[in-house]
DNA sequence: ATATAATGTTAGACTAATCTAATAAATTAA
DNA sequence: TTAATTTATTAGATTAGTCTAACATTATAT
């Protein structure tokens, strides 16, 4: 196990190089927030570790080993956040702040047992996909909202942002996890997106949020 | 809020001057697992910082700032060993390890959504009270088993040790919290004593668990 | 009352994680 | 193909928390 600040780089490698494979030291600067130098410089202590392999001015990739490490830090953040929501009654909204905390928690026991009281789930309250304890997760067709055609209609699967103000804001248009509903317009302009809901509700959403909602167009019914 | 080492060192001298009103660095020093100089050096910082009162050489005091923020930390380590026992439905004695961690857990609403849960209760899984969110907490006896003569009975109130090895010998002899028990023998070779249980089950404990046992000699029938 | 033991302090060093300033390499644009 | 821009590295400093070695103070025991 690694520090507590290894911890939050390794995840953070796996969620950028998710979409491209490698990261950069910039990229990777940004998003948890320090400077270019820190992350070189921990970068090496990872690379010592054999946690990611880098070469400089290479991009930085997770090993086998670093991978694992990864998967098993969202299991405990994922099953955590389901744990708030279903067994402790708070709201996807105000669990990814928490889970960021208990994702550090080191006990085989504790989420063992989550995991047990949850049956096993396999997804997270924003639809994320839980890694079982071999790092094993349930695949998922990941449609953004925001690339639908007028007229069609699907289910919202995930949500691709965990903050609060993002789910306040889902929240205000009552849209949630599980919801089917169908694209009345699309407004070429600015891509913003006129929905309708199964209550027959009428909602827009900027293309900013649309983008970040996440639905499979399976007719599922 | 102080760092992670700091909550460590404000909740080891609230625990250590329970006893004595006042620390010495020494003792702290023992109890934190760190050579004295370490504690030196923290003593000061946390002296700049009016949570500890320390003159060179004389003892280390917590201030009502220092107080306030030892019972926030036991508030949350409490809660969190009742909430792991009590709606999730771990033992008494493998909660210990794991409130270690979840007391640094910084989320109001988390301890909040913990204590209503729990339906605001007043003592943890072994027996020692919950301070309250303004640091009140319940008084209790706190009389030694060992101290009770041949003949008398208790009630089991609570256990002055949270540790694994230590409730995991209390599990094989079969005592709980809340369980009658009376003196049968007390050797005065060993201070060993055998106790009957409600159950007119023998049990003979060395004077070393017997100590750590704490009853309410109330004959509350 | 002095020696011995126990306890506490200071000085200086180390590691982890961060920073700024200077420099270097790679990429892109003119 | 040179110049400008972006990106990455190195050097050196800082803070938190720890250590060892040397020294100082206080308590205890002849
Ligand atoms: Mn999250
Ligand atoms: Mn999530
Ligand atoms: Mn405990
Ligand atoms: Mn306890």
């Amino acid at each position: 196990m690694g520090s507590l600040t290894e911890e939050n780089y390794i995840k953070s490698i796996y969620a950028l190089s998710q979409a491209t494979g490698e990261v950069f030291v910039s990229e990777l600067a940004r998003k948890l927030e320090v400077k270019l130098p820190t992350v070189n410089s921990m970068i090496k202590k990872l690379a010592s570790k054999k946690i990611v392999a880098y070469a400089p001015y290479q991009g930085i990739k997770l090993t086998e080993k670093g991978k694992r490490e990864a998967l098993g830090i969202i299991r405990k953040h994922r099953l955590a956040e389901l744990f708030l929501v279903k067994v402790m009654g708070l709201g996807w909204e105000e669990v990814h702040d928490i889970a960021e905390q208990l994702e550090h928690v080191n006990s085989t026991r504790f989420y063992a047992r989550i995991d047990e009281l949850l049956n096993y789930p396999g997804f997270d309250p924003h639809g994320e996909p839980i890694p079982d304890s071999n790092g094993k997760m349930q695949l998922q067709k990941r449609t953004s909202l925001s690339d639908l055609d007028e007229g069609e209609a699907a289910t919202i699967t995930a949500v691709a942002n965990d903050e609060k103000t993002f789910l306040d804001h889902l929240n205000a248009k009552s849209l949630q996890i599980g919801d089917r509903i169908s694209i009345l317009k699309k407004e070429l302009f600015d891509g913003s997106i006129t929905l309708q809901l199964k209550s027959k509700k009428e909602v827009m959403l900027t293309h900013q949020v649309a983008e970040r909602i996440l639905v499979d167009t399976l007719n599922s019914k």
